[in-house]
DNA sequence: GATATTAAACTCTGTTGTCGAGCAAAAACA
DNA sequence: TGTTTTTGCTCGACAACAGAGTTTAATATC
């Protein structure tokens, strides 16, 4: 077990890359007598490293913290509804190696066949990195309880044990790519310094993490976040999870179909950027009619989660950034009315996500080193 | 400030009322020797104190730890939108003195009026108390918002500073009833033990709680928990709040009358009251349906809430008490039918409110006792 | 009734973590 | 070249804590 102070220092470390080591010191609220030696320990234990740091001004030049170039690593994964993308992250949230495919041809329920890959490809990267890789981060695009996969309609995918692409891992997070997307919009993107910050991702599902002070509300089993299943939308629209009315259905790319009358689409997010492309032209007027309907179906839901929840900010991934660029003002107007009105003068912003598709992944970092703090030795 | 330990000794004295002083190390992490000292300097500061235990086997016998006849109290006062009452409450939880008046006369739009009174006899009761009260929590059926009332709909009151009760009060806690009750729910009813405790309280409106190990999600401002304003409810009905289609006024005592074509009520919670005794009657087949709608909803809410939050426990207190206990059938028939086709083998329990209507008193001294722990002496 | 057993409390000691004061170092400024 | 400023290092005082051994007060057993 670590101290204390040094798993706050190392926090500080990884939270604000290239901090000098004596503001480090004043953010953890310690002296330079007890700076001294927490580095001098955590050098020794090979999880930090020091540089000088460019001089600033007058005083004695200080150095700047940085991850020991043999310290610890995570492994985080992401899969998406087509690919697949591995990640090396050191302290600070640094890749140092990545691995991955653009395309896992047909990947539809064929959970164990693809594991079986994957897992053979995170074997030679923690084997290049021999032993330095301590924990595991996966993220994937479905339900996930008790970091089991539970179901990713997406994928065909069901009851798959991810935690077997590293059996005896010290740590794993297995977690929704969206939850994790929340994770790292609050840490390393839009949502930094907001105390209390909701996250909305609409991808081929909808899902979202709320995030107090930097820690994702995982929920009793993991499921926290799934805010696509709260029941936003219209009863005659029966949801993959066997419920109705769930808001999820109401603004993806099968919603955009249903309102255009085209038929169901086979891959609704491609469909979804395709109408959104064509709601861009001048010809693209149903489009563009077709984008507001969702949009302010988002902006409505949001409302309802910021009345319930009271956010600081809500940030919005995946396609409700495309929602967000190309039909604002509906989504705005639907935000504002659905708020209580004392509300309205001075709502919580609704901002795009800053990682983009990067966000999952990332996020899965940030589980992975989250879990691993108490495990760091002295 | 306190060292962690002893502040961790005194919630653990707080949360488990008569430990013995042994079973309290133990549960602290801490050995005998450690505990001696402890204790010894928390009786010093006059914080506990000591009487021996009931002999309960071989071995010497233990002392059960309590709190100190001259220790700290606070002030606990919840208004409802008829009646206020105050309690002093001591270490552990227990009622030391109480005041109140059953009868509010004309309370409604004279908050400024009232308040004066109320503050005369907090006033008297810490006089009584000669220093020992340290700190307040108000409960308010309304809006509450940086500890200040921003709105209370049944009272008439609006931008009432619910601080100057006590103005230099050391500590202050201004929450909202619904909010204050699942607090107390989750640390002396019926979700103890819950990690993530889901409370949803029918009242004049409809607020809830979500606590997690304990520690209320107040959000941003303080406006966690009103879940009454999430769009559960249909788009024609118009919410005080402003907006529409709000879940609180889809089953209140107003959606009773409007169920069973009778006027709007004054009162909405006694006429739910009188809807709900009609239903327990023979001839009450009318009221009976207009409750099994009202109940259905509320579950087809909850299951949306637990869709999107996934707690281990959901409480229901106010009017859901009676709305589980007269359509149980409706209710949980709504709640499974709305959850995710996987959870509802092995859904969380939803289960009537332990504390009753003294939940809003009982969490407003627990939040009171929150904010005090930081600030006791050595 | 005498002795053994058990659980708990007390005492003492060595260790560790922390804080602060004073001093040294390394730069910019005058 | 000296002064100022910021930072890092060393050391001593102090409090918190763990652990071992001792004492105390009850029950159990003979």
């Amino acid at each position: 077990m670590i101290g204390t102070r040094a798993s706050e220092l190392l926090r500080v470390v990884h939270e604000n890359p290239d901090v000098t080591r004596a503001d480090a010191a004043r953010l953890v609220g310690i002296g330079t007598g007890a700076a001294t030696e927490l580095v001098a320990r955590l050098t020794a234990a090979e999880l930090i490293s020091e540089r000088p740091a460019e001089p600033s001004g007058r005083g004695r030049p200080t150095t700047v913290l940085q991850p020991h170039p043999k310290g610890p690593l995570v492994l985080a994964v992401a899969f998406t509804h087509e690919s697949w993308r591995a990640e090396v992250v050191q302290l600070g949230g640094a890749v140092v190696a990545c691995d991955g495919d653009e395309e896992m041809a047909h990947a539809y329920g064929e959970g164990d066949r693809i594991l079986v890959e994957v897992k053979d490809r995170l074997t030679r990267l923690r084997r290049r990195f021999r032993g330095r890789i301590r924990g595991m981060g996966v993220s994937v695009p479905g339900l996930v309880a008790m970091d089991r996969l539970v179901e990713a309609s997406t994928l065909g995918w069901s009851g798959v044990n991810l935690a077997t692409l590293w059996p005896n891992a010290p740590v794993t997070a297995v977690g929704n790519d969206a939850t994790f997307a929340g994770a790292a919009e609050s840490r390393r993107g839009a949502a930094v310094g907001a105390a209390v910050a909701l996250h909305i991702r609409v991808d081929a599902g909808l899902g979202g993490a709320l995030v107090e002070n930097g820690r994702v509300l995982t929920g009793a089993v993991g499921l926290g976040g799934e805010f696509g299943h709260i029941p936003f939308g219209a009863d005659d629209v029966e949801c993959p999870c066997g419920a109705r009315g769930c808001w999820g259905p109401s603004l993806d790319g099968h919603a955009l179909a249903r309102l255009l009358d085209h038929p169901d689409p086979k891959d609704p997010v491609a469909y979804a950027r395709r109408v959104l492309a064509a709601a861009a032209t001048e010809a693209g007027e149903r489009e563009r009619q077709a984008v507001e309907v969702v949009a302010a179906r988002l902006g409505r839901g949001i409302a309802g989660l910021v009345n319930a929840i009271d956010p600081d900010l809500v940030s919005v991934g995946g396609l409700g950034v495309d929602y967000l660029a190309a039909a604002s003002r509906s989504l705005d107007d639907a935000y504002l009315a659905g708020l209580m009105a004392f509300r309205r003068s001075d709502p919580p912003p609704v901002v795009a996500a800053e990682l983009l598709e990067g966000g999952p992944v990332a996020g899965a970092a940030e589980e992975a080193w989250a879990r691993l703090w108490p495990l760091l030795p002295t």
